[in-house]
DNA sequence: TACGATAGAGAACGATCGTTCTCAACGCAA
DNA sequence: TTGCGTTGAGAACGATCGTTCTCTATCGTA
């Protein structure tokens, strides 16, 4: 039992690893048991087909997402700076050798026509995250319009950075945050 | 020869609808065939590989794009207003019922990994779109930093509203707009 | 040692894909 | 009319995919 959470860790990380790398349908199950090490019945008993095999990847990829977030939000002391400590985690990751884009985005844009699941996932990944976000504009005292604001910011910044190759947009993105947060706080 | 032109025409117009609709993968060249009225023969004589075609059709949904830039602005007066005009632009965009996202975004999440002419061709048109959004905040006196910052805007925007199926953010981030180049002018 | 369940390796299956080829129908110059 | 080049319809090809099946080796238990 423990050996199948143990396969079943390898296969969602190993899947991620080349979903992210290569693509969703560029990958073929083969590769994924290739790179995981586990054979194909033992991936089949475990996952019923690739469409439960992608939504678990993108499960795990929000558990990473929202430690890091949390990690670089934990050094912050203020609502306002954890709200912007994003941005750095987002830096960070545009700096990355491998990084190209949002693998939510990503795979939204490859299968959102024929993948439900994979649709509903993504879905609620971005709403939790508006909520987080949200959460922290209102402690940080700001008006909630703020919110979607930084949200779209966030979200801008990330495709920018995969298509453009410029890691700079979490820095141009955190400045647009810093303006907004400035000009409401003023004007409140 | 201008039947070849005709041919390619609708070959373009008809893939552009399947490849949004669907995804490029999931699009099969018959499907492309049926939809278009062009036979197998005449659609690889026109373009020597689906490559070929995708690229084709990136070229021309950035005709419309850029048509449809220049309609929304014509009836702006100031470049200020030019600029904002974008989101007038995509929130029509948005409401659409057939939505669903940037198609340069999506196809880059597709085939980014697979295709150099189809990365090569996304990149050339966001560039562009930047160079575009740089000559207006400029002619509107804002300072150089808040053309990135509303090129972000932009894009985020178009993720947002795809996969939060949420038109609202046109006006979400046309408000945050309107803030940073207020901003700006306060502070030069 | 003998036996039954289990699991891995990989062949097999049916479907689909991009691309090419075949063949018959057609249009047009001589 | 004859012959030739071109075209379209669709079969064919080779590759790949997701998924299942076969076969064999292994291992715990009696």
């Amino acid at each position: 039992m423990t050996q199948d959470t143990d396969a079943r860790e390898r296969l969602v990380e190993a899947a991620d690893r080349l979903f992210y790398a290569r693509g969703v349908q560029a990958v073929g199950m083969d590769a994924v048991r290739a790179e995981a090490g586990v054979s194909l019945k033992k991936i089949y008993a475990l996952f019923p087909s690739k469409d439960d095999l992608i939504v678990a990847v993108l499960r795990h990829r929000r558990e990473q997402w929202n430690a890091g977030i949390a990690a670089s939000a934990e050094k912050a002391a203020t609502a306002r700076e954890k709200l912007l400590s994003v941005f750095d985690f987002l830096d960070a990751w545009f700096r990355e050798p491998d990084f190209h884009g949002c693998a939510f985005i990503n795979v939204f844009g490859e299968l959102s026509a024929g993948s439900e699941g994979v649709t509903q996932t993504v879905r609620e990944q971005k709403e939790a995250f508006q909520l987080y976000v949200a959460d922290l504009v209102r402690d940080a005292g700001a008006p909630a319009e703020v919110a979607p604001q930084i949200a779209i910011l966030i979200e801008g910044a990330q495709t920018t950075a995969a298509i453009a190759r410029s890691p700079e947009a979490a820095a141009q993105a955190k400045a647009a945050a810093i303006t907004l947060l400035d000009a409401a706080g003023s004007a409140a």
